[in-house]
DNA sequence: AGGGAACACGAGTCATTGCTCGTATTATTG
DNA sequence: CAATAATACGAGCAATGACTCGTGTTCCCT
């Protein structure tokens, strides 16, 4: 039913390129505005100042447009998320982990409300795969800072921690910007993020392992 | 938009009542199924073995029926909630969040296509008020079992730590649940998201208090 | 200049679908 | 057993919307 092709045409001329992006723009206007169902490839074609016929000239089918719209915003997302990894290199574990919920919570800020409708659309894990490429430095990112701190955290398991902590910042950030909850302030999640994920990391209860390795020291 | 206005016909008769429940299990076959752009109104009078005209003769549109299948799964999942949450009184907080965990578990392994695609079409927040009665007590409760622990809590906000509590238990349930971790096993998962918010109420700077508390008594 | 390629146009096609309404059937009541 | 209410039916209406295609326009290249 999702048929995402390869756009029918690529755009080789600059007046072209100005018309892809207006087309990109307008579906992301609609579609933060009004939802998904009010957004008719018609209704995109004229916020956009094209026709239809244009549109379809580039987009093969209403779906792939999504994608794309869906893969402009992954990358934007993504790359705050991946220089926030990259600088906090040689940081204290806690430095790492401010810097991850920040990058997260000042992505999923961009445009809360596409954000929202993108991600109830298209899931992410139905993300087309040129995220795929991305999502794996981020991984492969987070789990060498953690690699990094090895000694301090408490999971043995580094994949498994990199999933939860990766699942815990991305859920809990898009939680609290989608839904804002209206009792707290933005400062106090953030602090309530860093700590959920510090307290995974270095919980009080350690685990056996841990246990035993200080005790036979 | 979206018009969730009330049925237009009680079902008085038992046969009415058999009507409107097969309404209720086709829509959430085809809901769970294919998606919501693939159930229309025929369809699901189809499968379910009514005419169209008996279909909004209970429901006096598309929507009431999407609203009428969510507050019916959202009820499912609450009572496992509010079970897990009334039967741990007085036990300890790690019971408490063990018991949390299972049963959102357990909730969202009823039907987790079906819950995937009405959490994203109606989103938790957009729920019938019907929902809201029981989502209040699921928020008093849990509040309750955290209060009786308070001694041994780190964040002072009781009500900001009930919501990263709740909110942490479900989206990464949902998580888990929706978009599996092929790596992970279910108990590993569980046992995760256990020792995250356990580790989020007792974190290591709680520690040294709570020892010196335990090694005078 | 001029010819071909890229680009843009938008009225119209075709299939889908939410929903109505007049009618037929079954239950309940007095 | 009427008489009335409740339930069930389903062909068809009206609206919508994804997408096509024949045509006109602009750009690039030699």
């Amino acid at each position: 039913m999702r048929r995402i092709e390869k756009p029918r045409k690529l755009p080789r001329q600059q007046r072209a390129q100005m018309t892809v992006d207006a087309i990109l723009d307008a579906a992301a206007r609609i579609l933060s505005g009004d939802g998904y169902p009010a957004m008719s490839t018609n209704r995109v074609a004229e916020l956009a100042g094209v026709s239809v016929g244009s549109l379809y000239q580039y987009f093969p089918n209403k779906d792939a447009l999504v994608a794309a719209l869906h893969e402009r915003h992954g990358r934007q997302i993504h790359e705050l998320l991946d220089v926030a990894l990259r600088e906090t290199e040689g940081s204290s574990l806690r430095a790492v982990v401010t810097a991850l919920v920040r990058a997260a919570l000042q992505g999923h800020l961009i445009d809360p409300q596409l954000h929202r409708v993108l991600e109830a659309e298209f899931p992410f894990f139905d993300a087309p795969v040129a995220e795929g490429n991305d999502h794996l430095d981020v991984h492969a990112r987070l789990r060498a800072r953690l690699a990094e701190h090895r000694a301090e955290i408490a999971p043995r398991d580094l994949d498994l921690a990199n999933y939860i902590v990766r699942t815990t910042v991305q859920t809990m950030v898009h939680a609290a910007v989608i839904d804002p909850p209206a009792a707290f302030t933005t400062a106090q999640l953030e602090t309530s993020i860093i700590d959920l994920v510090m307290g995974y990391l270095q919980p009080a209860t350690l685990r056996t392992p841990m246990r035993a390795r200080r005790a036979s020291a």
